[in-house]
RNA sequence: GGCCCCUUCGUCUAGUUAGGCCUAGGACAUCGGAUUUUCAUUCCGGUAACAGGGGUUCAAAUCCCCUAGGGGUCACCA
């Protein structure tokens, strides 16, 4: 059998992180089989722009290399894939279904059917429809329809039986059809609802496998019966758990955002927006841009390789100790029977521990690319193509090393990407080591001519200063720590020497004049 | 409320289908220690879980029953 999965968003304007997974699960299975992954649009509800819509799912698909065989922009043979252009599809299956009886029109009033609804909930009774239309005779029903009286089409449920699926991560599940109100299938201009659709869709498009998430169980049933009704194989089910607020087992969502933030694991995603979002330009604090969306990782510097393992561990595992899967590695390994069967938390700190390693594995010349976006962004570099652009933030990747989680860290960088005193500086330290330290300034003061006399390379600097400890009976912290904050701004960072080589003799002497000039001052008064 | 699903360390999970290899394994986080001029890394080590109660069995995280809790869904949305 040839394996086939689709993805089936409706364009709302952005890309879901937990919708993101169940399109990885599905573009899995079908890689996995050598099979076809299939992106279809469920727009049967009037949409406004549609490349406002659409275009930010497409690229986030794009992003995490996700590719489609057919959907929008190749339609392939089952084609088209916008549900709002297969109506003649949906119009020809109601026409079987009512010409079959298997399906009614219903003239009863929208609000007596919401009625008899809320009767039965507050008896605490299952709801059914009541059915009165079918009690019309083919002579009623046709003047009902001359007289333009407005309607449904409803399946007509088979009240005495069940359906039982088996589903591959849930097994055996069951439903009671007498327990079931008949579903509008359609509404009074013939447009169809989306179980309708979908089960025309997935049997049109020859689906094999609908792999959605958890919420979509309960349609199951609805859509079974539409398949039989139709006279169509329904396919294989794959009801996999949606993915919860971290920590938590509610259903991640984009209007929890407020909450969010103050959720003890996720506020360190909203930590790294704000550290980072501001400095190119985006608002962090918008609902427009979150971490509950795919977007989100891409404008903060996340590696798409980091996100897709973090994505595939949530909800999946292969065995007890295996963590790390590259792309390549999840199509080989990726089974359904291995997904769990309870919701899963997004867990942020597992994803930034995938990121860290993920992006570790790229290429320098893929992460001076990831970077200079940001630098650019920032203003810290005008022209990211120019080669001295690449040149140096290549030259401060290497240095940062694995302090860069994200390509957006490199903006933690800023000092050694300008050239006048334009960066962050931490007072508190530079008072701690410097301001109180008389013996130090004094030091540092004698050491600037030799500055001024050395070769800025790592080694002959490492040589120089620490022939300058020995000759003054000195320890590394005696100097190191003060002589970094003057020339940085920060207490901490990366090797001394190869920062100092890396900043330049002109940066380090004139900010290092600075500090002491600064230092005498706060001495004199 | 009806229907359906779920419940192992703080978190993500292995183990449940075929009961014993489980005094429950791994990873992330956390805490200690070593290395390092600092930070980060790396390396060692520690804390930490079978929701509860009844059964069945020589033996139960695993099978059965009950209870509790959590969640999803109940549209002329998708």
């Amino acid at each position: 059998m040839t394996v086939r999965t689709r993805f089936a968003p409706s364009p709302t304007g952005y890309m879901h992180i937990g919708g993101m997974r169940t399109a990885l699960f599905n573009w899995l299975w079908a890689r996995h089989h050598n099979g076809t992954f299939v992106l279809r649009i469920d727009d049967t509800d009037q949409q406004r722009n549609m490349s406002e819509a659409l275009g930010p799912i497409l690229a986030a698909f794009r992003w995490l290399g996700l590719d489609w065989d057919e959907g929008p922009e190749c339609e392939g043979e089952f084609g088209p894939s916008f549900q709002s252009q297969r109506r003649s599809f949906y119009d020809a299956a109601l026409q079987r279904l009512l010409d079959s009886g298997q399906a009614y029109r219903d003239f009863e009033p929208a609000a007596e059917t919401q009625a008899q609804r809320e009767a039965a909930e507050r008896s605490q009774q299952p709801f059914v429809s009541s059915r009165a239309s079918l009690q019309l005779s083919q002579d009623q029903i046709a003047e009902q329809l001359a007289a333009g009286t407005p309607h449904v089409v409803r399946l007509l449920v088979p009240r005495d039986r069940h359906v039982t699926i088996t589903d591959h991560v849930r097994g055996e599940v069951t439903w009671d059809c007498g327990l079931m109100p008949d579903p509008v299938i359609a509404r009074n201009d013939g447009s169809p609802l989306y179980n309708f659709a979908t089960a025309v869709d997935d049997a049109a498009m020859q689906i094999s496998h609908v792999i959605r998430a958890e919420e979509h169980l309960s349609n199951t049933p609805i859509q079974v019966l539409i398949h039989e009704a139709l006279g169509q194989t329904p396919p294989q089910w794959a009801h996999i758990p949606y993915v919860a607020a971290p920590g938590g087992r509610e259903k991640i969502s984009k209007r929890k955002i407020d909450k969010y933030r103050k959720n003890p694991q996720f506020s360190r995603l909203f930590e790294i927006g704000d550290r980072i979002l501001g400095q190119i330009g985006l608002d962090a604090t918008a609902d427009a841009l979150s971490p509950v969306m795919v977007a989100w990782y891409e404008k903060v510097g996340f590696t798409p390789a980091g996100v897709l393992n973090g994505l595939v561990r949530t909800g999946w595992s292969l065995d007890d100790h295996t963590e790390l899967f590259s792309l390549t590695e999840m199509i080989e390994q990726f089974t359904l029977d291995r997904v769990i069967r309870s919701p899963a938390g997004l867990d942020p700190d597992r994803l930034l521990s995938f990121q860290s390693h993920w992006i570790t594995q790229l290429p320098e010349d893929d992460r001076v690319s990831g970077c200079l976006p940001f630098l650019h962004q920032s203003g810290l570099i005008e022209d990211p193509s120019a080669a001295e652009a690449r040149q140096l933030t290549a030259a401060v990747i290497a240095l940062a090393g694995d302090r860069l989680q994200l390509f957006g860290d490199i903006l933690s960088f800023r000092e050694l990407f300008v050239s006048d005193d334009d960066y962050p500086a931490d007072e508190q330290a530079f008072e701690k080591r410097v301001l109180k330290k008389p013996d130090t300034v004094a030091h540092l003061t004698a050491l600037l001519p030799q500055l001024q006399q050395a070769a800025f390379e790592a080694e002959a600097l490492s040589a120089l200063l620490n022939s300058f400890l020995e000759q003054n009976s000195l320890r590394p912290g005696d100097i190191f720590p003060a002589l970094r904050i003057c020339v940085t701004g920060k207490a901490a960072g990366p090797d001394l020497f190869q920062t100092l080589e890396l900043l330049g003799q002109q940066r380090v002497i004139s900010r290092l004049e600075s500090a002491l000039a600064k230092a005498r001052e706060s001495a004199g008064e």
